[in-house]
DNA sequence: GAGCACTGC
């Protein structure tokens, strides 16, 4: 940055400012620095904190600073994420994920120890930034000493400006290398044959250069990469060699990893991403771009509540993101396989924020602990669709962490001090009046690792199948998760040759150290229920979730909606008469995830509020009762 | 009988 001393004093003359400046401007590094130096903001010693949304960007970003300020890491400039706090009494900058800041609210609601707060990255628009932002807003207007400086990418950052009341805009100029944007004459019938095509003529026709081409999810990366080596070996000798090279979230690590390697010379590399490869990595040397215009989307519909991933046009946000990615090492070029007007009419020009796309059962409950009681009227920027927040609400009635005034309950107090889901939480809490809270522990953490825990390679499915199968037990999913747990030991050489993901328990053992730290201070006693299942059943996805047989499918107990065991659970060929199950997704079918066995009466011992007998009657022939419980109006 | 983009506390 060269007006370092500009920007210092639009800082000292306004409270609020948004900064517009693209990656590789140096906002990031440099800002900080200079507020650090800068004793008019630093005569107190608070702390600067500069949130992102991703925990190696923190960790990153950090170890730079502490290296250009010639200081230790964790010393004046540490950063704080999940699991691992690199700070000290000494740190002066505090780089930190967007969440972690958003849970220091519970402990801190004015963030009286810093001076200043940065929000990067603030385009990406994640939830945690979303909702940072309103809190944010609000106690800038009584803490007029805290600086905040709201940090964007060129996009969007007039809807900043007037979100913060008018704020200033600050504009840091970039340095990036141009990028040419080719489009297609005519819409692709089949993207990834074109994907195919393009990559053999850039690797024929254009000068040396790496390309990366943006898929939407494994199978379409694993069949796209199988065509390009196909065609490769038909070319023989007659083509330069080409190294293709896979890379998306759930590939095991050290095939990730080749992704890195240098190309060989007078080779060419082909990396096949996902969105992993718009924000979360960057690779060196890539001079080309493949960009089909899709990506897989995940939506919430709040009437159901049930989750869908759907391929989806991107924004036009987001396909200038990946341009940008043939542009960092020199100029490049971006291949766009869809027309000029289809990029200026069909598609959006962002992407619609996460706020509007998910279930917010968690942000409802710690805005809730924050004291925010009246959450329609909240200020957020997009505010979520009115059904999600009203849905939120029921859901935590029915779990009793608020009262039917919508108030936080002692309950919900102590179910918002642990970063779950609301159902893990209540049943964590629950699991100390049935005294099964060693057990329930380590469910609730592996059923939080979202992605999958079992690996099933394409060419090794029999296998996997197998291996899956020998940990089965009877009462369903949440004890199958259990059983993997107990049995691993956390060992790479196990988690391979029972094809368990080994990163997935790594993150579940974490999830669940976590938990059980907390479990002093939520008074919840750490005991097992040794063998027994049955208060373990009682607990686990809480009764709030519940289905009952119903010709051919299951039908949800409180709204009626048929649902369908999915045919990945222990529980696809029993078909119990009850379960309870974690979550529903939307795919082929309306799928619950995650079930267990129940016995019906068990719900009028552990919800009597929540469900009559009238409900649990089994003659599946009677008329359902209409619909109980708390209205919109009486929860607002 | 299905098929899970990416993050984060």
């Amino acid at each position: 940055v060269d007006s370092g001393e500009d920007l210092l004093r639009a800082i000292t003359q306004h409270q609020i400012l948004v900064i517009e400046g693209e990656t590789g401007s140096g906002k990031t590094t440099q800002i900080p620095q200079y507020l650090m130096e800068d004793v008019r903001l630093h005569s107190r010693r608070n702390e600067i904190g500069c949130t992102q949304p991703r925990r190696v960007a923190a960790m990153s970003v950090a170890a730079r600073v502490a290296e250009e300020t010639g200081v230790k890491l964790g010393n004046e400039v540490g950063y704080s994420i999940r699991f691992e706090d690199c700070t000290s009494e000494r740190t002066v900058l505090k780089y930190m994920t967007d969440g972690m800041l958003l849970r220091e609210f519970l402990t801190e609601p004015d963030l009286a120890s810093y001076s200043v707060v940065i929000i990067d990255e603030a385009h990406e628009r994640t939830l945690h930034t979303d909702i940072l932002f309103g809190l944010i807003k609000d106690i800038a207007r009584f803490r007029s000493d805290l600086k905040v400086l709201v940090a964007s990418a060129t996009l969007d950052t007039e809807r900043f400006s007037c979100f913060f009341d008018d704020a200033p805009v600050f504009r840091i100029p970039g340095r990036r290398f141009p990028v040419d944007i080719f489009y297609t004459k005519a819409p692709e019938a089949d993207y990834l044959e074109a994907c195919v095509v393009s990559v053999l003529q850039i690797h024929v026709t254009q000068a040396p250069g790496d390309c990366l081409v943006f898929l939407t999810g494994q199978e379409e990366i694993e069949a796209c990469c199988e065509m390009l080596q196909e065609r490769c070996r038909r070319l023989g000798s007659k083509i330069a060699e080409l190294v293709v090279l896979p890379i998306y979230a759930n590939l095991p690590s050290d095939m990730q990893a080749k992704i890195f390697s240098p190309t060989p010379p007078g080779a060419r590399k082909v990396v096949v991403a996902t969105n992993i490869a718009e924000t979360s990595l960057t690779i060196d040397g890539i001079i080309y771009v493949i960009d089909p215009g899709f990506c897989k989307q995940k939506s919430y519909n709040a009437r159901t509540g049930m989750e869908s991933l759907i391929v989806t046009p991107c924004s036009r946000a987001s396909a200038n993101q990946r341009a940008g990615r043939a542009g960092r090492v020199a100029a490049g070029k971006c291949f766009r396989l869809y027309t000029a007007w289809a990029f200026k009419h069909e598609m959006e020009e962002t992407t619609i924020p996460e706020i509007q796309r998910t279930n917010l059962g968690n942000v409802v409950l710690l805005l809730k602990s924050l004291g925010i009681n009246d959450l329609i009227h909240f200020d957020f920027m997009d505010p979520p669709p009115h059904e999600t927040l009203v849905l939120a609400l029921e859901q935590l009635y029915a779990l009793g962490a608020l009262n039917h005034l919508g108030e936080l309950t002692k309950m919900g107090r102590r179910m918002a001090e642990l970063p779950v889901d609301p159902m893990l939480s209540k049943m964590i809490l629950a699991s100390e009046q049935y005294k099964c809270s060693e057990e329930v522990l380590t469910i609730a953490a592996m059923l939080s690792v979202n992605n999958s825990i079992f690996y099933r390679p394409k060419d090794k499915v029999v296998h996997a199948d197998n291996a899956r199968m020998n940990f089965t037990v009877p009462g369903g999913d949440h004890l199958v998760l259990l059983n993997v747990y107990n049995q691993s030991g956390f060992s790479t050489q196990w988690c391979y040759e029972n094809f368990i993901q080994f990163r997935s328990m790594r993150r579940a053992r974490d999830v669940r150290d976590q938990l059980e730290g907390l479990m002093e201070r939520i008074e919840v006693e750490v005991v097992s229920s040794l063998e027994d299942s049955v208060p373990i059943r009682k607990v686990t996805g809480y009764f709030y979730h519940t289905a009952r047989l119903s010709k051919g499918g299951y039908k949800t107990v409180k709204h009626q909606q048929t649902v369908y065991v999915h045919p990945n659970s222990s529980l696809f060929e029993e078909q119990p008469r009850w379960l309870i199950y974690h979550e529903l997704v939307f795919t082929t079918k309306e799928f619950m995830r995650q079930v267990i066995e129940i016995d019906s009466g068990w719900l009028l011992e552990v919800a009597p509020h929540y469900y009559k007998s009238k409900e649990l009657e089994d003659s599946s022939s009677k008329k359902m009762p209409r619909k109980q419980g708390k209205t919109k109006d009486e929860l607002g």
